[in-house]
DNA sequence: TCTGGGGTCCTAGGACCC
DNA sequence: TCTGGGGTCCTAGGACCC
């Protein structure tokens, strides 16, 4: 058997590297893709320029505002994201079918038939980048290894537009003096448990007793070692064979903490009401469902239940969600975010027992007609009046303009 | 400084049954 | 009256990823 050979592509600063194709006057400029500086937004992505700034993927946008004053933030807008993706993907199966997206940036490509029709790996990853900058004006990082673990280490080593190849027989010399925090998986706390080990290199780690690591972090550890050996899994699954959701769920913060029950149950409603309208899309029930709130302070409980029978519909849903509202949240309470989740899915088509899956002709039949509406006018077009408060008054008429909230331009929010 | 929203996977404890 | 041990299911929470 020949050795696989396994692409990791992952776009640069996607988000920020569009709206720098939408508006090309800002290039050079440090540009913040993310939430609101002035409220509780946080960066999705910051361009190369802000990033010399300290400004990273995650952190409060208000961080980021008081770090680099200067930048232009940018309002995500992942409907443009998403066609630019879609284009992506195409192009990226002329060169093999075995194409698994990982998010609407990031892909690992199983290349192992067709590596042989070019002189040489990096000829390949060459061709694919290039064909991305042609097509789409955008660079993308290439990593190259014998197995997804591999490829995705060797596609952060070299950022942006840039090229890594892992060979299998490379493996242990690259790897032995990087972090550990380089490999997928291994984040602050798991990184600081190894610290407390002693192991602060991926060198270490393969060397470390699998054991002592399995005692500390179960099967984890085990998988902990596998990988900083290089072993890692080789199998790329394309959308079709992807299996199907696990669970499906919808939250949202408020731009202020809120401990008025009805204002809560009012925001939980409008989240149930689109938490079943996709699965409904999807044709999926669900059997648990659980509420989740964070109070202030960032606290956060979740609270679930499996039911006797699956729900689809808002009509089933909503009730459940909040019946488990009043028995988990402590009453007067400051809020700062409410989310409603569905887990234990099935496809509708597997419920062939009439009795596993009641559905109330009214409810289907109202859920039908506030679908079709949807469709035609939009997600905000219609909603239960106790959700519909917080959907006016978050849906301004201009909230897919790009706005910028930098206060030397325009500020919206708040005056100098 | 103060932390979005979409997920997946794993663990641990308690209930319950045999 | 006190007490096992194994297995499964449910629930809550945490770590991590993009």
């Amino acid at each position: 058997m020949t050795e696989k050979l396994i692409f990791h592509l992952d776009m640069d600063q996607f988000f920020a590297a569009v709206e720098l194709l939408h508006q090309p006057h800002l290039r050079g400029q440090p540009v913040i893709v993310g939430g609101n500086p002035y409220g509780r937004g946080i960066v999705t992505t910051a361009s190369y320029e802000a990033r010399r700034f300290g400004v990273r993927s995650g952190m409060a946008s208000s961080e980021a505002f008081r770090l680099c004053p200067q930048a232009v933030f940018v309002r995500p807008d992942h409907s443009k994201y998403c066609e630019i993706s879609r284009q992506i993907f195409q192009l990226l199966r002329e060169f093999t079918d075995r194409v698994e997206p990982v998010s609407v940036d990031e892909a690992y490509l199983d290349v192992s038939d067709s590596v042989w029709r070019e002189p040489s790996v990096e000829a390949l990853a060459m061709k694919i980048k290039q064909r991305i900058r042609d097509q789409e004006g955008l660079t993308a990082t290439i990593g190259a290894g014998p197995n997804r673990q591999v490829a995705k280490v060797a596609s952060g080593m070299n950022k942006p537009d840039g090229f890594t190849y892992i060979p299998a027989s490379r493996v242990a010399e690259v790897y032995r003096d990087m972090a550990v925090g380089d490999l997928c998986g291994v984040g602050p706390s798991t990184e600081k448990i190894l610290e407390t080990l002693g192991v602060r290199t991926i060198g270490q780690l393969a060397a470390f007793p699998a054991d002592i690591l399995r005692r500390r972090l179960g099967k984890w550890g085990d998988e902990l070692v596998r990988m900083a050996q290089g072993q890692g899994r080789e199998e790329v699954q394309t959308l079709d064979e992807r299996p199907q959701e696990k669970s499906m769920g919808h939250e949202s913060t408020f731009s202020e903490d809120i401990s008025d029950p009805l204002l809560l149950l009012g925001r939980l409603h409008l989240l149930s009401e689109r938490v079943s309208r996709r699965l409904r899309t999807a044709g999926l029930a669900g059997y648990v469902v659980a509420v989740k709130i964070r109070y202030k302070g960032f606290e956060t409980v979740l609270h679930g239940r499996k039911l006797q029978s699956c729900i689809q519909h808002e009509t089933d849903l909503y009730p459940v969600a909040e019946r488990l509202f009043h028995e988990s949240y402590r009453e007067g309470r400051p809020v700062r975010l409410v989310g409603v989740h569905v887990s234990a899915l099935i496809p509708t088509s597997h419920l062939i027992q009439q009795e596993l899956f009641v559905i109330e002709r009214d409810a289907t039949d109202l859920s039908t007609a506030c679908d079709g509406i949807k469709d035609r006018f939009g997600e905000s077009a219609i909603g239960f009046a106790s959700g519909v408060f917080f959907s006016a008054s978050r849906h301004r008429p201009n909230s897919r303009r790009t706005v910028f909230y930098n206060p030397f331009r325009f500020n919206p929010l708040k005056p100098l």
